[in-house]
DNA sequence: ACTTGACTTGGACAATGTCCAATGTAGGAT
DNA sequence: ATCCTACATTGGACATTGTCCAAGTCAAGT
């Protein structure tokens, strides 16, 4: 945790109270966030911290490429700090739960120059749907 | 197009004019528009239709498994009335063009038993990011 | 300790989507 | 052809998520 706190300080960042504080929760708990869950958490460390905080903070995690933005759910971006290791995700339909998981294979390979329509092609985002076993005990 | 309209009065659908409006905005173009964009186009042709309506439609016809909601965007919805195919979707990074794609091979297949934490996986959606010819040129 | 420019704040605003009570109407029944 | 009624539509209030900005605050170099 105190890397990442070392990372962003090599990189120039001035370090205050609220970013220190945005940086544990990410690190605290490597589950995936939505941003106002973030700032829930931020505020039980630190009242005073404000929502736009949160955001511009979480902003500049993405851009320095720290933490990976998933918009699994519809409803609200989810940050995800596990940015190190390439990863995709497993999103339960029932509850909303988040995995990593590590397929094998290089999905990227199985485009075919044919389908690229002449695009830069550098990234792919897999998500797999499902059920958890609960839910799926449930249903 | 008067196919998806057959297939709808078969389901039991009442068959109202809005409906009928939606129904062809989205058979018209085989693009990926979002919510906001079928409204206006549906305002086109009929004035009065409200917004709710175009979403409670929109809801249905992905109930029913007529149209595909996209969430490549992380700003809108998108919804793809090309369901009958699977595919996926080619992003551009730049100006937000969306084409579909068939990658060979199946993603699906690519996630080991070992990685599914005994979820019952049942889709998997993959998304390429990159840039279109346009945009790399501008870059 | 001072200074300065980067950071934070709070609140207004924007975009997207949902909900609901009142009203309208498609399609079966008569 | 007309009537009924359950289903559909409407419009506007509300909710959620996120962005923007002017004013105030503070970390860190000197």
């Amino acid at each position: 945790m105190s890397d990442l706190l070392e990372r962003l300080r090599g990189r120039g960042w001035r370090m205050t109270a609220q970013r220190r504080v945005v940086a544990e929760v990410l690190d605290g708990e490597h589950v995936h966030l939505t941003a106002d869950e973030v700032h829930a958490r931020a505020v039980a460390k630190l009242p005073e911290i404000s929502r736009a905080t949160v955001y511009n903070t979480l902003g500049e995690l993405v851009t320095l490429g720290e933490v990976i933005e998933v918009s699994t759910d519809k409803r609200a971006k989810r940050y995800d700090p596990n940015a190190h290791r390439p990863h995709h995700h497993l999103v339960c339909a029932g509850c909303g739960a988040i995995r990593d998981v590590h397929p094998s294979g290089n999905p990227l390979a199985d485009l075919p120059d044919t389908e690229r329509f002449g695009f830069t092609v550098s990234d792919v985002e897999v998500t797999y749907r499902g059920l958890c076993p609960s839910c799926a005990a449930a249903a």
